[in-house]
This record gives C-alpha cells, sequence and structure tokens, in this order.
DNA sequence: GTATGCTTTCGGC
DNA sequence: TTACGGCCGAAAGCATAC
C-alpha cells in the first residue's frame, strides 16, 4: 500500500549561539560569535556560528577570529569559546521534546531532526502546520530557543522547506505546491546536486530545478548513469523515499588538532597523531564499534587539504592497529606531499559496525 | 557500459 | 612577513567488478 507521507524537518537557528544567548540574555541584542580557538594562542581560530546581529555584518562561519575581531570592533560584540557541553545538553532536551511528535524520529547532527509525523497529523498537512507552530511553542516555552521549521511529503521537500524562511520560520509545502515552491529555485540548491554537477547541468542549458524536472529523465541517465540520472529527475520534481530513520549512528569518526607550529618534522607530528589516534579509539571503544578503515588528513601551511585513507583486512578495535595504519599514512602522505610545511593534522575511522559480530568470532576462535 | 565501492575533496555549521 | 577549527556527511572521482 502507498501511504502518503508529511515529513517535518526542524532545524535550530544558529544553534551555538542561540545556546549562549540562552544562557545569558543581556547577550541578545549584541553580535555573539562562537569562537574555535586553536592551540597557538591569541585570537588564531575561526568563527563557528554567529548569531543574526553579527550576521548582518557580514560575520559567519569559517571566517577568522581576528577578522571577525576587526569587523565588530567598537560593536560591542561578544567573542565566546565553543561550550560542547552546553550545546550537547540543550541539543538532547530539545530532540526529547520533538520526538515525542514524531511517529518515526532521526536525528541529524547536534541541531537538526526530521519526524514522521504521516500518522500524528492523519495525513493532513494543516494538522502538520498545527503541529509545526505547537512545536515552535514548546521549544521556545521550554528551552528559549527559535528554529525553523520545514514540512513536506518527503524529507527532500521538508529539508528544503525548513531553509526556505530562517530564522524562525515556518514553511508548508503541500503536495500540490512542491513543483511550485521547487522549479524557481536554482539546481545547485538541490539536495544532492554539488558544483561540480551544477556547473556540467548548467552547461547543457539547465539553471533551475524545474528545467531539470522538464529535461529528458532519458537523456539524464545517457549523461549521468542509470541511478544518477534517474535520482536527479525525481529530486527535481520534488520525488523522494528515503525513509525517516530511527536511531541512525555516525557513519565516521574523526579527530583534529592545529599543530603548535608548521612542521614537518615527524618527531612533533606523529606524537600528536598517536594522541588523536587514542581519542578516537576512546570514542569507538565507549561505542562499543569496530572499524573497518583507517584515514588521516594533513592540512598544509595553505590551507590545502590532503587525506589518505585505507581499508583493514579485518575489522578492529584495537589502538594499536589504528596508530600504526595512522602513522604509516601519514608518512605515506608527506612523501606525496613533499611542498609544504604541515598545520594541522587528523585521524578518521570509518567503517564502523557493531562489535557483536566480532565479538562472537572472537570466542569461536577461543573455543576453538 | 553500468553498478558498486573505495578514496579524496568539498562544504555546512 | 598577514589572518584560518574541528567535526560531520555529501559530492566527486576513480578502480574494479559484472
Amino acid at each position: 500500500m502507498i501511504t502518503n507521507r508529511i515529513i517535518t524537518h526542524v532545524d535550530l537557528d544558529y544553534f551555538f549561539a542561540q545556546c549562549e544567548e540562552r544562557e545569558n540574555p543581556a547577550l541578545k541584542d549584541k553580535p555573539v560569535v562562537v569562537c574555535v580557538y586553536s592551540a597557538r594562542g591569541g585570537d588564531s581560530g575561526v568563527v563557528s556560528t554567529a548569531n543574526y546581529v553579527a550576521r548582518q555584518f557580514g560575520v559567519k562561519a569559517s571566517l577568522p577570529i581576528v577578522t571577525a575581531k576587526r569587523i565588530l570592533k567598537n560593536r560591542e560584540a561578544v567573542f565566546l569559546p565553543v561550550n560542547h557541553e552546553l550545546y550537547e545538553k540543550v541539543s538532547a532536551r530539545v530532540m526529547s521534546v520533538l520526538r515525542r511528535y514524531a511517529d518515526k524520529f532521526e536525528q541529524v547532527g547536534i541541531d537538526e531532526a526530521f519526524l514522521d509525523v504521516s500518522q500524528a497529523a492523519d495525513g493532513d498537512f494543516e494538522k502538520a502546520r498545527t503541529f509545526a507552530q505547537e512545536i515552535k511553542g514548546k521549544i521556545l516555552a521550554e528551552e528559549g530557543l527559535t528554529c525553523s521549521v520545514g514540512v513536506g511529503p518527503n524529507k527532500l521537500v521538508a529539508k528544503m522547506a525548513s531553509g526556505f524562511q530562517k530564522p524562525d520560520g515556518l514553511t508548508v509545502v503541500k503536495p500540490e505546491e512542491v513543483k511550485r515552491f521547487l522549479f524557481p529555485m536554482p539546481v545547485g540548491k538541490l539536495y544532492g546536486v554539488g558544483s561540480k554537477t551544477a556547473k556540467k547541468m548548467q552547461e547543457l542549458g539547465i539553471s533551475t530545478a524545474g528545467d531539470l524536472a522538464n529535461y529528458d529523465v532519458e537523456k539524464l541517465r545517457e549523461i549521468f548513469g542509470k541511478n544518477l540520472g534517474t535520482y536527479y529527475h525525481n529530486a527535481a520534481n520534488g520525488l523522494d523515499e528515503e525513509p525517516v530513520q530511527e536511531g541512525k549512528e555516525a557513519e565516521q569518526i574523526s579527530r583534529m588538532t592545529t599543530l603548535k607550529q608548521n612542521t614537518r618534522d615527524l618527531n612533533l607530528i606523529l606524537p600528536e597523531l598517536d594522541r588523536l589516534s587514542e581519542d578516537v579509539h576512546t570514542k569507538i571503544l565507549e561505542a562499543h564499534l569496530t572499524i573497518k578503515s583507517v584515514g588521516v588528513m594533513a592540512i598544509m601551511a595553505d590551507l590545502s587539504i590532503h587525506s589518505r585513507s585505507r581499508t583493514l583486512e579485518a575489522a578492529t578495535n584495537q589502538l594499536e592497529i589504528i596508530q600504526k595504519t595512522a602513522r604509516e599514512l601519514f608518512q605515506l602522505l608527506l612523501k606525496e606531499e613533499t611542498e609544504l610545511d604541515v598545520r594541522r593534522a587528523g585521524v578518521k575511522v570509518s567503517g564502523l559496525s557493531h562489535e557483536k559480530g566480532q565479538k562472537a568470532i572472537t570466542e569461536f576462535l577461543n573455543a576453538v
């Protein structure tokens, strides 16, 4: 049986900065800039996020802190270091409120969630709108936070709807409104269409989602392959069958740090790399995960990013293997990137799965 | 030729 | 001499399999 779905996407506005405003309401009228300070001291680091007062002056995520300070000089701006503990706590409370409204619930990152409200709203988009207003009211009353909400017939449309009006927005896109909503959008804004694909489409005369929707689907399949071509055609038409999945877990875990100084000296880099491996290892043990792949990243003095990764022969949760692999990969990377000093280094694991199967095999081997 | 999966880079916050 | 995190998932690009 085909059932019509109603999906709600909730996106907490300028989340980190809003959490800080919540802790200290006196901040509200001022530019608030949440910063990640690096290990180098001073104002080395970048903006993680900023409230809308700061954004009016062009201060936003990824701007160097010193630049943000220069822009906001004499404007009573408040610069704060990230306080992940606080954000995690607030996020957990908000998510538990949202969960109550959903038949199925999927958290995405720290500040977003999809709610399947098909049953709860009885298939009625106006009911879903009322729910969304209720959700917004509840989050504001209980946690003092605003959010932007999108309601649509699937995740794709709901996500694009929540982004339509920010902050404190509510956009409902009913099935019969999907085309009117999507078609005028630049094709690059469509979920799943990145910059390279957008450029390629532009060259084909496709500049909006509407152009893409009306493009011959067979030609799209020829150009992009059967799967992708079909996906693009459907996405442009606002069609998406992705289910809201409960308890979706992280696919990768990584740790990264800025070195005290730019260097290529392994005596300086490898101890840091080992430490990052330890952090990652602690994380996977806590989550009872095994990993199948290890990777390293290097951000060079010119901020160019390079990475190397390797799939292991068998899943593992052993620190020694992660450290050894990370060391090897990093040395390999340096052998291939011979020009510049390293500024930042990172370790990443992926191919995560729950330990159970692994444990069963270990026990089996021990028994033999 | 297409599908699939792995590796590397990009981009949002 | 000049600025610049840390994390994640998506996107792109390639290798190999069928």
